[in-house]
DNA sequence: CCAGAAATTCTACACGGTGTCAATTTTCAC
DNA sequence: GTGAAAATTGACACCGTGTAGAATTTCTGG
């Protein structure tokens, strides 16, 4: 199952598979965005990337694999974008900071983040990474809470179970929200910071 | 495509077809249980129901056409509940029955209603359905909202995208929750009702 | 530059699930 | 009972998947 990409990883020159596996998942990309992830099939994205079916089974297991690979590479740069963003003492503050960060993420990877969503159920790994990136945004969001006076704890009413709430809240609304424009986004971002602002005590 | 069922609906003794239709729908909602969507086949369903593929063919055009039946068949009840239930003029009272209500829909069909959730993207049919029982609720919470003096509007900080925020937070919030066990559930439907009832400003 | 090894690509094949069809059997109304 | 409508069947064609072995390209050390 794992007998792809031996050790290829690290190579002094760019093997010109590094750059198929790109072009393969760069296709995946495009063809889920007005195919969907069923209609998508292996030959499409074999045909897009240049190369023929068999060709593509050389770097990737099957369907699923190419579809966990597009989403881990887009959940790295998640991660990396909240690693470098500073963090601020100030709750209003932290609050508006991370909802810009959040749509601007949405803006920029909407399609990928949306798949990942969908197929969190069907395909374990994907589930496996999309939980991680939410556990992130619920730590975050729990910090948020406590310092703004929020009991800790994770009895229903405390920081920990509010923040997964405010957590799925957002994704939903941004869900929805990412497939209609930019200013639908941008609205559903200020409703969803000020249920986060009042549920976290600072309507002054 | 809609060759299918011509008019046979009304009826006055039930034809033997009205029992087999039960039954695949049955069948389907088991099988949908622990093998999930992806992994049920057309002849899982068919022999579940005690006939052969083509048989079940007569009934529906497509594995999809069964799960949009089945959803459809949930989806009535759904409504048909949230109608016979009393609506309460208290705001705090009205928020309490709404989740409590919730709770026990998502005990008995959370898995269909799942099931709907996910394949509202790939799914037109189910994807009407479950917008438009979403739209019951956000009109209920909006309702709700507004008479607890939030202002009504569309504007972001206002009772209608409140209201379509707080809806996604619940469904996904049990969405979750439902899948792990009754004690989750209630608790998570408590952490909602508070932010529900934070956000229209009743935390006396 | 060249030979062998590794990487990459292709074609052909077997398998499984889908949906269709014409033929057949069962059920029902008169 | 009989003829029409309802229900069921088995066989078939199609399409997408994943595998295998052979062929080709690219890299590497001498």
């Amino acid at each position: 199952m794992s007998s792809h990409h031996p050790a290829r990883s690290r190579r002094s020159t760019e093997r010109k598979g590094d750059l198929r596996e790109r072009a393969i998942l760069d296709t995946c990309e495009a063809l889920l965005a007005h195919k969907g992830y069923n209609a998508m099939t292996v030959g499409d994205i074999a045909q897009g990337a240049g190369i023929t079916r068999g060709a593509l089974y050389f770097y990737f297991g099957s369907k699923q694999e190419v579809v966990v690979a597009l989403v881990a590479r887009t959940v790295e740069h998640l991660w990396e974008r909240s690693r470098t963003t500073a963090q601020t003492d100030e709750p209003r503050q932290a609050i508006a900071e991370a909802m810009q960060r959040t749509v601007e993420l949405w803006n920029e990877h909407g399609l990928v983040m949306r798949t990942a969503i969908d197929l969190s159920l069907t395909v374990p790994e994907i589930g496996e990474l999309w939980s991680h990136t939410a556990d992130l945004f619920i730590t975050a969001i729990t910090a948020v809470l406590e310092r703004a006076g929020i009991q800790d704890g994770t009895e229903p009413e405390q920081a920990s179970a509010m923040a997964r709430a405010l957590c799925w809240m957002i994704e939903r609304t941004f869900y929805h929200a990412s497939q209609e424009s930019r200013e639908t986004l941008q609205g559903a971002s200020a409703t969803c910071e000020h249920i986060w602002l009042t549920s976290a005590g600072l309507t002054t």
